[in-house]
RNA sequence: UGGGCUGUCGCCAAGCGGUAAGGCAACGGACUUUGACUCCGUCAUCCGUGGGUUCGAACCCCGCCAGCCCAGCCA
């Protein structure tokens, strides 16, 4: 830690940083002390933009402290639980660009201390083995008016002593027998109803394979991760603002080297799609998405296939803020961070995405003049790369009308005059259709005067720009467009497959697009003009087998009246 | 209804007794070889609600209303 640092000039943004602040300050709980916080997720599925807050706070609250996070996979319950998922959710924190440096750690590789902290906590006569059936303990707990029943909470401690070892030593079924604390029957918060502190599993551990078949649970083994690895706060969701009270119980009651202190932040949620891990699943499970990664899926690895930016994402995070009402973010603000990042990096490049073709019909037959266009307008010092013109173009179908329409400034017969991006002035003389009355050609005149877009005589020029791509070089590719994949604002009510977007993916054949689009690489963002940002595909896209995922579409004031 | 928590603009969110920041969205307008970007402007006399305390309250007190979480040997 930097001798210089004084927690009083840390600014404060948040409730959380208030508790940071006090607790590592004079006369606080931990003054002095480095501030160090875990992030802890259960390997049991991948991470998604609903993480990424969590992730924030742990990582962010650490850093702007001077201090550590550790990565710890909470893997307490074998069932759930998988290797497969531990690689996905570090390649996915690290893509965000946090760090845990060389603190890697898992709950199991607590299994034996958190055991003998568990016989402890017997000998104190602070837990007991219980051998009421699941069904049983159901009833006996009692609810919100009645007191729980435990008849095996005076079992002797020696009792209980050699059930426990026996039940570690495997001589009992799944389910004959739980460890359970000792703690109040009739509190109001039923997590305090002398919880169960183990249970009986026969299941091989991703990690510890058949080395134990009692598994601590989450309450119990959490607290004691927590002092054993030094964290000073243990920042989690509001949903264990309920278990507060055990975490404080397991911390006094045992013998831990420090005291953690745990304090709750609502949960995001992002309107137009779900979080839960239960639907994501049946999403792909259903075969309704392609897979965790598909681009439409709020997880990291989709978000990252659609083109979404670590940066993106990190801002969306800080910009949101803590606190612990509950919200809901709109979705139009992720993509606003997208944007905002991929207008500053984005190369500029002319795609044609549903197009027609446009015929220069004063423009020589198998003539052909390279044009310089700039790769970003806003910075200059990214360059210019070259594209090629001819009498044979094509532009975006929608650039184009058989008649006039109003603020429609684009091309149609007698309309303005429009200038294609960097090329030339032209204007609408004619079109041609097929037989069912389909616009086939478009026919425009150019200025030969307006070379590079600029009319020689200064005129203004009333239409708008339009992105073009030369039918001799333009190359082929195939866009997917991507809209939400709920049609309501909350699909986490009801029945949520009901509402699934029937249009939430929209597969274009036959896009044009300029040639320096030849060799993209996934990863890499491209501004397709007047469109929006676009990467090729991860999985699909090749060279000569070009794929584009629309990440985001472009803002477009334009509204047809 | 027992316990825990929350309620400030359509969506986030500052505010910590001295008279409502900011961002997104929306809507105007300027600029523009992207109807993009950028820029300028508009957008809560009011802080769930009813009382009370106070010279003064979104902030303190009391009542009420609404919403969320909790009765897994899940996390």
């Amino acid at each position: 830690m930097n001798d210089e640092f004084r927690p009083e000039d840390v600014e404060s943004t948040s409730f959380i940083d208030e508790f940071v602040k006090e607790d590592i300050g004079p006369g606080g709980r931990c003054e002095g002390m480095q501030v160090h916080t875990r992030f802890p997720p259960e390997p049991n599925g991948y991470l998604h933009i609903g993480h990424c807050k969590a992730l924030y706070i742990d990582f962010r609250t650490a850093e702007k402290f001077g201090g550590i996070c550790n990565l710890r996979f909470d893997d307490t319950n074998p069932a759930k639980e998988d290797t497969e998922y531990v690689e996905a959710i570090q390649e996915d924190i690290h893509w965000l660009g946090f760090d845990w440096g060389d603190r890697l750690y898992y709950g199991s590789d607590y299994f034996e201390k958190t055991y003998e902290l568990a016989v402890g906590l017997i000998k104190k006569g602070l837990a007991y083995v219980c051998e009421l059936t699941p069904e049983q303990l159901k009833e006996y707990r009692g609810d919100t008016t009645t007191p729980a029943r435990s008849p095996w909470r005076d079992r002797p401690i020696e009792e209980s002593l050699d059930l426990f070892e026996r039940m570690k030593n495997g001589e009992f079924p799944e389910g004959k027998y739980t460890l359970r604390a000792k703690i109040d029957l009739a509190s109001g918060n039923f997590n305090m109803r002398d919880p169960a502190l183990y249970r009986i599993r026969y299941i091989e551990h991703h990690r510890q394979g058949t080395k134990w078949c009692i598994f601590p649970m989450y309450d119990f083994a959490h607290p004691i991760q927590d002092a054993l690895e030094g964290i000073t706060h243990s920042l989690c969701s509001l949903e264990y603002e309920d278990h507060r009270p055990l975490y404080d119980w397991v911390i006094q009651n045992t013998d831990v080297p420090s005291k953690p202190r745990q304090i709750e932040f609502a949960r995001l949620g992002i309107n137009n799609t779900v979080m839960s891990k239960r639907k994501l699943r049946a999403l792909v499970e259903g075969g309704y998405v392609s897979g965790w990664d598909d681009p439409r899926m709020p997880t990291l690895c989709g978000l990252r296939r659609r083109g979404y930016t670590p940066r993106a994402i990190r801002n969306f995070s800080e910009r949101n803020g803590v606190s612990k009402a509950a919200s809901t973010v709109e979705y139009a603000f992720l993509e606003y961070c997208l944007r905002e990042d991929l207008n500053n990096i984005a190369q500029r490049v002319m795609a044609v995405l549903k197009p027609v073709k446009l015929t220069i019909v004063n423009y020589p037959e198998g003539k052909s003049e390279t044009f310089m266009v700039e790769n970003n307008p806003n910075r200059p010092e990214d360059g210019e790369r070259a594209v090629t013109f001819s009498r044979n173009l094509w532009i975006e179908a929608e650039d184009f009308l058989p008649q006039a329409a109003p603020k429609y400034k684009r091309l149609y017969p007698q309309g303005p005059e429009c200038r294609l991006k960097g090329a030339y002035i032209v204007k609408c003389v004619g079109y041609n259709t097929d037989g069912d009355g389909n616009v086939t050609e478009v026919l425009a005149e150019y200025d030969p005067d307006s070379r590079g877009g600029d009319p020689a005589d200064g005129r203004k020029i009333k239409g708008a720009t339009l992105h073009w791509v030369d039918a001799e070089t333009a190359l082929t590719a195939q866009v997917r467009i991507y809209d939400d994949l709920f049609t309501v604002p909350n699909p986490e009510e009801g029945d949520f497959l009901q509402h699934l977007n029937p249009d939430s993916l929209t597969v274009l054949e036959g896009c044009k697009v300029e040639k320096a689009l030849a060799d993209a690489k996934p990863g890499e963002s491209y501004q397709f003009m007047r469109q929006g940002y676009f990467c090729a595909d991860s999985r699909d896209s090749q060279p000569g087998h070009l794929v584009f995922n629309r990440s985001v579409k472009l803002k477009d004031s334009y509204k047809p009246v």
